[in-house]
DNA sequence: AAATCTCTCAACCGCCGCTGT
DNA sequence: GACAGCGGCGGTTGAGAGATT
């Protein structure tokens, strides 16, 4: 049986049709809306209230804007989901025209990907704990110099910067879910479609290893990654009473572990977040966490803080020009979410 | 050209909170 | 306080379109 012929109670369900739609905008043009229990029956619809609600809100209230969602929302909806999470309809009342289910499904099958690509957890708008782990993993080894490292550039002092090791460190996450998807996230909060964005990140061979170290360039500053943290142990320089950071402000998770054991930490994280208040950094500015306990934290981490890549580095072999296009870019729009923030998340 | 796979998004479902009785 | 009705919200589904094999 398809959806459009699914009737209960003989009430109708699936897909409206053209005519159904101007029933019910010639009914609302005259009436208005509200008491939709009573409506359909008013309006000569063989629909529940509940249905003729939905259709109204989200596809024929002529205050609608369609199309393509522009950079400037999309920034916008990924800031405000770092600060109230899931709340769409929250979320829609400050982007005009746009539904919550709109957002919703926008945020499901494009932003939720990109971020994900980017080696953010989406949930918590924090670096994917399985990219900390290998950083942390990295970060002793190149520090150590240790000599299982063949590449030349790598020997002796690390030359390599935090943004690089990034890089670096989705391929081999790619290498890693390539071969076996489950050793990498087990989310019981993550979409369906979640395991598939795992097992859609591009294979990576020895070559593409290679490559990718290959680009990281010699002659760069020979700035060493706790030099960069160091030097960037205040990198948001906001007022963080009135200004949210913005996401793509980090140049990378480093920046983002100082941020997050800085104070600030509390003016962008939402209450419940599992990662509130752990000090991710020691004192030199390294990753400071035990695996057990951030591995216990992955599956129920719910909520945000903030962060992102902003410069030339992109984190996933994946990436498309579009995407570096958006995420590379320094022109980019602040939008400063908390002023006018009401209680209820309202601009 | 056909079969299969993947992605998108409109629509549904169940739950929750508010309000009136 | 208990209950019912209603509207709203967030999670999920699945048809259809497009892409790939």
């Amino acid at each position: 049986m398809t959806k459009s012929s699914t009737e209960k109670n003989g009430l109708k369900k699936g897909p409206w049709t053209p005519e159904e739609d101007q029933k019910l905008i010639d009914y609302i043009q005259k009436h208005g809306h509200g008491k939709w229990r009573t409506l359909p029956k008013n309006a000569g619809l063989r629909r529940c209230g509940k249905s003729c609600r939905l259709r109204w809100a989200n596809y024929l209230r002529p205050d609608i804007k369609r199309g393509r969602f522009s950079f400037e929302e999309e920034e916008a909806i990924i800031q405000l989901h770092s600060v109230l999470g899931n709340k769409w309809s929250t979320i829609a009342a400050n982007l005009p025209g746009r539904t919550d289910n709109e957002i919703k499904n926008y945020w499901n099958t494009h932003i939720k990907k990109k971020l994900f690509k980017m080696g953010i957890d989406p949930v918590t708008h924090t670096p994917r704990l399985d990219v900390l782990q290998l950083a942390s993993i990295l970060n002793t080894s190149l520090f150590n110099s240790s000599p299982q490292f063949n590449y030349p550039f790598l020997s002796g002092r690390s030359v390599i910067n935090s943004s690089q090791l990034l890089s670096l460190l989705s391929t081999l996450l790619s290498c890693q879910t390539r071969n076996n998807p489950d050793n990498v996230l087990n989310h019981n909060n993550f979409h369906q479609n979640d395991n598939q964005l795992l097992q859609n990140q591009p294979q990576c061979t020895q070559m593409q290893l290679d490559d990718t170290l290959q680009t990281f360039q010699p002659n760069q500053p020979q700035v060493s990654l706790q030099e960069n943290l160091i030097a960037k142990s205040n990198p948001l320089n906001v007022d963080h009473q009135n200004t949210l950071p913005n996401l793509w402000h980090y140049d990378n998770i480093s920046d983002l572990q100082i941020a997050q054991s800085s104070s600030t930490m509390q003016c962008f994280s939402s209450p419940n977040s599992h990662l509130e208040n752990q000090n991710l950094c020691n004192n030199e500015g390294m990753p400071n966490f035990n695996l057990s306990s951030l591995l216990s934290s992955t599956t129920s981490s719910s909520s945000p803080s903030t962060l992102n890549s902003s410069s030339s580095t992109t984190f996933v072999n994946g990436t498309t020009e579009d995407e570096r296009d958006t995420y590379g870019s320094s022109n980019i729009l602040m939008y400063n979410i908390s002023n006018g923030l009401n209680d209820s998340g309202l601009l």
